[in-house]
DNA sequence: GTCTATAAACTGATAGAC
DNA sequence: GTCTATCAGTTTATAGAC
């Protein structure tokens, strides 16, 4: 009594499974997630789960190493031909904010495991998604340089910045209260940013119009 | 048999539970540290940890609250008498990395908490340690425009800004592995980015010496 | 205050039928 | 492939002696 149905469809248990852990992973972690849980969100028992999986770990990694490459994809198949270096800056952050929009789940338990606990769930490596990241600002900035658009500098003191902000806004996004920065406001605070970093004479196109003319002091 | 020795001090259990749990939580996680880790650690036995802090949630929430209210105080405490705005924040950001780097277990968990899987672990408000270094950052920002030592702009956008490139430097100096961002590493970020925010006449005391001349495209 | 001993519930996981 | 039934180990927590 009470189980009524069992899951008799045959075809996507494994899907099914996949698609239940994740929100329950993200709101409770993986050690505070039961797997009794997790069967009863998918709608079905455990040998089901086990037989796919291996085990909770297993779930967990397959789930994460999914969405992980998903993202790796995602970021490997952006192409921008935009004409400025400022321009595709902005596409790419943009891009990558959509991404953590669109994926909430995943890029919170990203973050959890990467910047958390280190033994507080299966160990599963971020470094690509992370390093694509980085690289992709980092090569934008120092075509900008190169081309004049931006003023010379230390490009990689200038990526961390840049992704100082972005990252930051990323995990204002992932909680789920309140949201702090949404996707204009960190388009504001980057506008912000690659004005002071463009040439004066190259201001761009857009229109944040903030910039003073400089003045003695 | 293997149990040889135990606690018999009579005067700081308390203490000793508290110091041996924040590390095992601070690697595994809350949900992930079981009560009989703790103890172990501790050297005690159950009855006493329930004792003091009546269950595992009572002991997480005093460890956190302690040190929450530790560095709070060491914020609200913080007076700094030097001249330039410039130097004013760089002396901030310095202090609350330092604190950082003085508690890395705690900041661990508070970041985890706040950005991670809201149900996790216990809920523990550090609103107002994030308010009040916030706010801290920004008061500085409004006086350096005020008194013409920073270029105008949106203040709170500049606050963010600073913010993000902090908060990715203390996450990184919190991971156990390799340390991407040390101290040395954010001052020069820092110096990078007040460097842009300042008006050129008045370009301050300290070697940056990167920035060029403006020059028309 | 701190211990010994133990309970009740839950955990991840498996054997074996169909 | 998916189920029913069940296990052994671990978990948080407490009763009661000293």
């Amino acid at each position: 009594m009470g189980k009524s149905m069992m899951n008799h469809t045959g075809t996507d248990c494994r899907r099914q499974i996949l698609d239940a852990s994740l929100p329950l992973f993200a709101r409770k972690g993986y050690a505070a997630t039961s797997v009794r849980e997790i069967l009863d969100a998918a709608g079905i028992t455990a040998p089901t789960l086990y037989y796919y999986f291996g085990n909770k770990e297993g779930l967990y990694l397959n789930l994460m190493q999914t969405h992980c490459a998903m993202i790796d994809e995602a970021l490997s198949a952006y192409t921008d031909d935009a004409v400025g270096a400022t321009q595709r800056l902005k596409n790419l952050v943009d891009k990558i904010f959509q991404l953590v929009i669109e994926d909430k789940d995943f890029f919170r338990l990203m973050f959890a495991d990467y910047y958390g606990p280190s033994e507080s769930a299966p160990y599963c490596d971020y470094i690509s998604c992370h390093v694509k990241f980085h690289a992709a600002i980092r090569k934008i900035l120092e075509e900008g340089m190169r081309s004049g658009e931006f003023q010379p500098g230390n490009a990689g003191h200038m990526t961390w910045m840049i992704r100082g902000v972005v990252q930051l806004a990323m995990e204002e996004q992932i909680k789920e209260d309140r949201e702090k920065i949404d996707r204009k406001g960190l388009q504001s605070i980057l506008d912000l940013i690659l004005d002071r970093l463009s040439r004066p004479s190259k201001a761009d196109a857009t229109v944040h119009s903030e910039r003073k003319s400089f003045q003695g002091g």
